[in-house]
DNA sequence: ATTGTTAACAGACATATGTATGGTAAATTA
DNA sequence: TAATTTACCATACATATGTCTGTTAACAAT
């Protein structure tokens, strides 16, 4: 009956259960008692349980698989996000149900509202936004002057930024080869705001 | 019995169980059947068999929850990166330990260890890295020429562009207002190799 | 008409899984 | 020293859950 230093051993559940739910695969009662070299189911459990006192997890009851990360005081949360190829002909809910791939990102609220797109053109490099680069993109049908957006011009998808005079909505290239868009306020559609931008260096 | 039109149920069982998975919650087979209306646990199974079949689920074979998205994690793995604020005077190990917060990260493998670091100053705007961005790290104590590392110069950690010509080691900033650093390979600390930059717009 | 496929239902079974009860030993505190 | 807390173990139970067998009906192709 082995006992390991105060504490020490619930970081290692903890840490467990985390990578766990990050990966999209939240662990039984028994799956971390195996995790961890526990003979006793209980053990994993008073560690799983005096986690939720610590506010360090959450629990749905009677539920298998049912603990899960405390949102953190950020009001972000750690999901999946559908990588988009290409938005053929603007419909955005066809695309996204027909993903390239996912990436996890630390997004606000529900999925379903944060895509991720691939750059394509060098319109934005002023921005610091290249060729290749993902960018992480807010669904609203909306947007403020001086955000960069993706947007819908002539069945082609865009990242600029967006300013709004009046009826008029113009959207700027961060790259002086390149001439900013003015339209009317009624042609453009706002596929959404661009939250972040990565790029993934060979 | 209703009987609906071919794959039109099936596409709405796919939907609902892409939806849990993206948001972290892997359903059951039952949670599956109530969401459709189902009166036969084994019509939700069917769907899910077939969607299997055709390659959009994956299943983990007698495990609860067991259904995976088919597409995500290409040899990718998600994990926790740990944020350092400062590297105080080069011991990368102690700031390691107590980092400043965690960002969630698709990494090739994990050969070594990564972490992610703030970036001050603006030496690489040149390369899209602005003030400000978060670079994430792969720690190794050696470069090749082109890549963008991060060194230790007189106790002062700096983002260039690695080059080495013998015994001498160029960091190259990619701003024209920034000087080479020139120096002998033996003064500089390799601390790692930048492998994605981040940048979070408001 | 016959055959085959698909969608859906009903009932059952074995096991996976959350939960409960009771106990032992080491460390900490009163 | 006694009392309390913490870490851990053993066993048991009810239900949640994946899986199986068999049946009915609608539709399409032969």
């Amino acid at each position: 009956m082995g006992r390991t230093p105060v504490g020490q051993t619930r970081e290692m559940v903890f840490k467990f259960v985390r990578r766990r739910l990050l990966s999209g695969q939240p662990p039984t009662v028994r799956e971390v008692q195996k995790a961890l070299g526990f003979r006793a189911v209980q053990t994993a459990r008073q560690h799983l349980e005096q986690l939720v006192g610590d506010g360090r997890l959450t629990a749905d009851r009677n539920k298998s698989r049912g603990y899960r990360l405390a949102e953190p005081a950020s009001g972000l949360k750690t999901m999946l996000v559908p990588v988009l190829g290409r938005v053929p002909a603007g419909i955005l809910e066809e695309a996204i149900e027909d993903p390239d791939g996912y990436v996890t990102a630390d997004a606000p609220e529900i999925s379903g509202e944060v895509f991720a797109l691939r750059v394509q053109g060098e319109s934005m490099i002023g921005a610091g936004i290249f060729p290749g680069d993902l960018v992480l993109v807010h669904r609203q049908p909306t947007a403020r002057s001086g955000d960069i957006v993706v947007a819908l011009v002539e069945n082609e998808v865009t990242v600029k930024t967006f300013k709004q005079c009046d009826h008029r909505v113009e959207l700027h290239p961060a790259n002086p080869l390149f001439a900013p868009i003015i339209l009317d306020a009624e042609v453009v559609v706002i596929l959404g705001k661009v939250i972040e931008v990565r790029r993934t260096l060979s």
